[in-house]
RNA sequence: GGCCCGUUCGUCUAGGGGUUAGGACGCUAGAUUUUCAUUCUAGUAACAGGGGUUCGAUUCCCCUACGGGCUACCA
């Protein structure tokens, strides 16, 4: 059987980063077994639809790379792809289970349930539809058929719901975690197909991995309570023999404290949980993503890849090629982990470093254009060439990189009180002036030229590279000081020099 | 409350009946860079607790504690 897996998300918001790991997680599968991936949308719940969360996260899988084999946007053999479009196909199997005896038609009302639900609250049991209760229920086993059959012509509002057997044991084979077993009697009876026709959750997820032939289920550990269901259902429909295999992942959890990772631990603790930004459509609210902070697509599922799963060797970095390679479901943790952004800041930084200065150029280029910045090709590679060992985010390029494009905006000025000095900045014009008459302005003879000038003047390093730096860079960070001047070229360092021969007395009396 | 899943350095984790319990991030120190960052080296730090089983448990079993998930006509 050919390997096929799907990705299954609600479109009812963004894609965080448990969702993407998700996808990950089945798409290397997918790759690994030169099997399919599918991308399936559940949007079931008109109430929870919200606009563009589809658009959001088939973006987001095109800016991982991950590409869909089958999905709404891409189509394939299955489609449609979306289950709202499905929705007229749920029925026959609803009625189908209902032939058979393994469902029933129920006329409880929302409101009458909820009402049961809050009498039993606090009490030694709560409310459930199940074996228990459901003969006191108004349904189609308590009702009689003529009863039945003249409230749904009337048209009374009904759910179809799974008649789950008294005292069974249900065990299922979980990938990750081994044998899982479960009391059908501690289950209720899951709603099918709700009174408007959609298919719950439940239903649909078993009718379409059936009817697309999935083999693998991946999933979050928050599906765990409700697989017993499932395989009830599969069992019910008489396809327990291509019952997709159960991998339930675990989640993603916050840096600190306890509990799952929400958007709110990203806001109050300064990192993004979200793929791309979003724009909430009510609030107007923006989320950031970890695109637009300077993330790029392979150490951010490199960093997501080892959230709970890790090849047992000690190699840590991974091109998506290789994650494809390495990655098994047998190797994944069972315990949540808790998201660590220091850690991702390390794969992007590691990465960063690795990508050569003209590719780097063409990634960080459009910071420049946002400030209207324009220069040669060859100039970016270098300054590229310069930063690359230094950047975390590629947005850190601006920010240490913008004195390659623009006269410093200040100057340490507690430095230059420290090195200005009587007795020493005399000599700075002569310096100045033996750069404008450097004969080849390398970095290398721009070196040889300073030392010359310190052992001529009795000064040391110290006295002279400090003044140099803040003069080009206006502080005591940065690249080499010759390899700057030489980026900006002899004029832009003339240029900058003078100024500071200018204003540094000023500085230093202020 | 009930059910299910889980628990190795602060964090991500390797390991697995006998190990100096390994790596990475972070942090600290040193080296290099007369800057900062990078890089390199070193250091820091863990088997939740209690019972078994065993010659020997961190590893297997049980209990407890703690954590998490689920408990909807939401997914």
């Amino acid at each position: 059987m050919k390997p096929r897996v799907r990705f299954a998300p609600s479109p009812t918001g963004p894609l965080h980063i448990g969702g993407v790991r998700t996808a990950l997680y089945n798409f290397l599968l997918a790759r690994q077994l030169g099997g399919t991936f599918i991308l399936r949308i559940e949007d079931t719940d008109q109430e929870r639809f919200v606009p563009g969360a589809e658009d959001y996260i088939i973006e987001t899988l095109a800016w991982c790379g991950l590409q869909v084999d089958e999905g709404p946007h891409v189509g394939g053999p299955h489609a449609p792809y979306r289950q709202s479009e499905r929705k007229p196909m749920y029925r026959q199997y609803a009625e189908q289970l209902l032939a058979s005896g393994n469902a029933y038609y129920a006329f409880d009302t929302a409101d009458a349930l909820n009402t049961l639900r809050e009498n039993t609250q606090g009490g030694a049991s709560t409310f459930k539809y199940d074996a228990t209760t459901r003969m006191q229920l108004s349904n189609s086993l308590t009702l009689s058929a003529d009863e039945v059959k003249e409230r749904l012509n009337r048209g009374d509002e009904y759910v179809i719901r799974l008649k789950v057997p008294a005292n069974e044991e249900v065990v299922f084979e979980d990938v990750i975690r081994g044998g899982v077993s479960f009391q059908s009697s501690l289950l209720d009876d899951k709603v099918l197909l709700k009174s408007d026709g959609m298919p719950t959750y439940h239903m649909a997820n078993v009718v379409d991995d059936h009817l697309m032939e999935i083999t693998h289920v991946i999933r979050g550990e928050e599906w765990l309570p409700s697989a017993p269901t499932h395989v009830l259902l599969y069992r019910a429909f008489g396809w327990e023999a291509t019952m997709p295999k159960f991998a339930h992942l675990p989640l993603i959890l916050k840096p600190d404290g306890n509990g799952k990772l929400s958007k709110r631990d990203g806001d109050r603790l300064g990192f993004p949980v979200f793929s791309l930004d979003w724009t909430n459509p009510e609030t107007g609210e923006v989320s950031k993503g970890f695109r637009e902070r300077g993330f790029l697509p392979e150490p951010f599922l490199n960093m997501l890849a080892f959230l709970g799963w890790n090849p047992g060797t000690e190699q840590e970095i991974f091109t998506t090629e290789e994650l494809i390679a390495a990655f098994s479901l047998e190797r994944i943790n069972k315990a949540g982990a808790k998201f660590d952004f220091e850690k991702a800041k390390w794969f992007n930084q590691q990465y960063i470093k690795t990508i050569p200065p003209a590719e780097l150029a063409n990634l960080v280029k459009p910071q420049l254009d946002d400030k209207g910045i324009t220069v040669s090709n060859e100039f970016l590679e270098e300054a590229s060439r310069l930063l690359s060992e230094r950047l975390t985010f590629l947005n850190d390029f601006w920010d240490q990189g913008q004195i390659f494009f623009q006269e410093p905006a200040q100057y340490d000025v507690a430095m230059l009180k420290k090195k200005w000095k009587e007795g020493k900045k005399e000599f700075f014009p002569e310096l100045v002036d033996r750069v404008e008459k450097l004969a080849d302005y390398t970095a290398g003879a721009l070196e040889v030229e300073v030392k010359l000038f310190m052992e001529q003047h009795g000064l040391g390093f110290g006295d002279v590279l400090p003044i140099i730096r803040i003069m080009l860079t206006g502080t005591m960070q940065g690249p080499a000081v010759f390899d700057t001047a030489v980026l900006i070229g002899r004029d832009e360092t003339l240029k900058r020099m003078h100024k500071g021969l200018v204003e540094f007395d000023g500085l230093v009396i202020s």
